[in-house]
RNA sequence: GCUCCUAUAGCUCAGCUGGAUAGAGCAACGGAUUUCUAAUCCGUAGGUCACAGGUUCGAAUCCUGUUGGGAGUACCA
């Protein structure tokens, strides 16, 4: 049990030993203190109670403290207006290394309701490689379904491709007007591309060609057999490339069913809708309109154009008769509900399509379907001038370039401080260190704001990022690489004394209260947060407190604390998808 | 126009379901290495949390307004 829930708990007794008329859904809050010249928790229920019962906020604390029975546990003090903060003991600490080490689980509790979470991330396009653009929802996605996984829900990573939108009838355009064969073979991928691209930009100026590709979409999407053939080829061609980065990324799919898996339930879908009174004919389209329960100024399907509150509908059949995107998430919803018994859909999609998913989830609960959607939505990612990342052509940079230079980066300073090593080593670490810059950099940052994308300062060695964590977990390892024999981790007698010592504990036990945060409110930079401060924790206990150099009772502990440090440094590295090297 | 996101140290960013003196990294300055990997640590300096009101014991955090930045806004995803 954590310490937050073990006060929590022991707050609770008290209150109810003391027979005050709790308000109705009152629970107490115990929180990690920020400063530890306060204690290492404190709670504010005094405060937050005295106001509801209209008595003295620090009287209340005092009958609090008296009523409680933490003995052994925590020395606890009434400061300031009446927060009431906790000391550990000691021997809590103590406790609390051992049972890490005794634990799988390193003190993160499973969820007691497991429920089937669809995680719908990455979701590139065929025909086009993946861009700087698929970096965040790419290894969000893939951190949160670790994290929830691990906490023990169902989790269905699934990758939505995009292979049966309106991009497709320019890519078949133009594999039927302008294919070259030979560039086909030599790189099929670029050719895919340069045809979507030689098509795409025709198109700006010329509506005929426009109209042109539309058809061969509807044409596709009606199962004319030249398409499909086409289409097929295009399809296997890219997910063949798409694989290759994926296994660099080493992230895993449950499925990737593509749009076009749901081609078939598309038009019953609409009739669906239609039967049931929330789609209908406009302007040639298959509509949803609002529902009209809300204001129009919440109304995913209003907007004001000059003054005046307009329709803007989710269309869902087009006027020439193809469907869009939202005809195949909506189908995709139900697939997940009764294939999947979905009880919660993450959508991790760039922000800019929120209205998009407003509109999605408002249909879905209109037609009576239980499940709880949220739209991961994240930010852009800048270059060093604040605007979108762009090569110097002006095309986005691919992320197959992307994951490649800051490798070349890494190893560059590899050579320099370990060159030493053999290059087959040097070559898996850069790996391993450019790839994690890249995914730490991602997850330190909240996920709603842009960033700025710095290759240097990603792959730098000092400051917040992958390499610091993974040198620290090369230093822990290095002191058990001195040892003849491993101790018995779970027969080492502990006792925490140092103030070095206290804070590395004080930071692996946040570990399991910081785990089911991540979930709550999706944001994997809570995690990295917390395993940069760790990480601190630990270089400082490394400098102030010799491992090897003492003895009995000081050395088992700090050898205990060692183990601890690196199992949850290894763990959490692991749910950021990014690996911890023994040496480097 | 309307909706959503956003504004925190010179730079890059955390902190936001209200809590105590607003944090970290980089850059700057000073120190630590015959000692478990110095890719490290310790310290100094650096702030009108865009601005103005409000809510209350208490606001970077919640509400209202203003300003700056970004995005979306009928057949693209």
């Amino acid at each position: 049990m954590t310490f937050i829930s073990l006060l929590q708990q022991k707050l609770q007794a008290a209150l109810l030993d003391l027979a005050l008329e709790l308000p109705e859904g009152f629970t107490v809050q115990v929180t990690a203190s920020q400063d530890t010249n306060f204690g290492d928790y404190q709670a504010n229920t005094a405060m937050v109670l005295a106001k509801r019962l209209k008595m003295n906020p620090r009287e209340l604390a005092g009958q609090i403290i008296e009523a409680i029975d933490i003995d052994g546990l925590a020395e606890c003090e009434i400061a300031g207006p009446g927060f009431i903060n906790f000391r550990l003991t000691p021997k809590a600490w103590s406790h609390k290394v051992e049972a890490i080490l005794s634990d799988d689980r390193l003190g993160v509790e499973a969820v007691s309701s497991v429920r089937n979470i669809v995680v719908d991330f990455s979701s590139p396009n065929v025909a086009k490689p993946m861009h700087v653009g698929h970096i965040r929802s790419t290894i969000i996605g893939d951190t949160l379904s670790r994290v929830a996984r691990f906490l023990g829900h169902n989790v269905i990573a699934d990758n939505h491709i995009g292979d049966w939108g309106t991009q497709f009838g320019k890519v078949i355009y133009g594999w039927k007007n302008l294919l070259d064969e030979a560039a086909l073979k030599e790189k099929p991928l670029a050719e895919l591309l340069r045809l979507y691209k030689s098509v795409h930009d025709s198109t700006k100026a010329d509506e005929a060609l426009e109209q042109l590709c539309r058809d061969e979409l509807v044409k596709l999407q009606q199962g004319d057999e030249e398409n499909l053939k086409i289409w097929k080829i295009c399809v296997e061609l890219s997910r063949e490339g798409l694989q290759k980065i994926y296994d660099r990324l080493d992230i895993k799919f449950d499925y990737s069913l593509g749009e076009s898996y749901y081609n078939q339930q598309l038009a019953g879908t609409v009739d669906s809708l239609v039967e049931a009174g929330l789609a209908r004919e406009s302007e040639g389209a298959i509509c949803a309109f609002s529902g009209g329960q809300l204001a129009d100024k919440k109304d995913p399907f209003r907007i004001n154009r000059d003054g005046e509150w307009q329709d803007i509908p989710m269309i869902i059949r087009k006027k020439d008769g193809a469907f869009n995107y939202a005809t195949t998430d909506l189908a995709t919803v139900d697939h997940r509900l009764k294939e999947w018994k979905a009880d919660e859909m993450l959508y991790v999609v760039d922000a800019r399509q929120a209205s998009h998913f407003k509109q999605l989830f408002d249909i879905t609960e209109r037609r009576g379907l239980d499940v709880k959607m949220e739209h991961i939505a994240f930010g852009t990612i800048n270059g060093k001038d604040g605007t979108p990342l762009k090569t110097r052509e002006g095309d986005l940079p691919q992320l197959e370039d992307i994951l490649s230079d800051a490798v070349a980066a890494a190893a560059e300073v590899l050579e320099e401080k370990s060159g030493h090593l053999p290059a087959e080593e040097k070559a898996a670490l850069a790996e391993a260190i450019g790839i994690g810059s890249v995914k730490f950099t991602e997850l330190s940052h909240h996920r709603a704001s842009d960033y700025i994308f710095d290759l240097d300062k990603m792959v730098a060695l000092q400051g917040d990022t992958a390499p610091y964590l993974q040198y620290s977990y090369v230093r822990v390892k290095s002191i058990f690489k001195k040892l003849e024999q491993l101790p018995d981790f779970n027969a080492l007698a502990v006792e925490v004394t140092e103030p070095a010592e206290v804070q590395l504990i004080r930071m692996i036990s946040r570990y399991g209260e910081v785990i089911p945060a991540v979930m709550d409110g999706y944001k994997p930079n809570t995690l990295a947060s917390y395993l940069i401060e760790l990480a601190r924790s630990f270089h400082s206990f490394f400098e102030a407190c010799p491992v090897l150099k003492s003895e009995g009772t000081v050395q088992e502990t700090r050898l205990a604390l060692c183990e601890a440090t690196s199992r949850v440094l290894e763990h959490g590295l692991g749910l950021l998808g990014i690996q911890a090297p023994k040496r480097m």
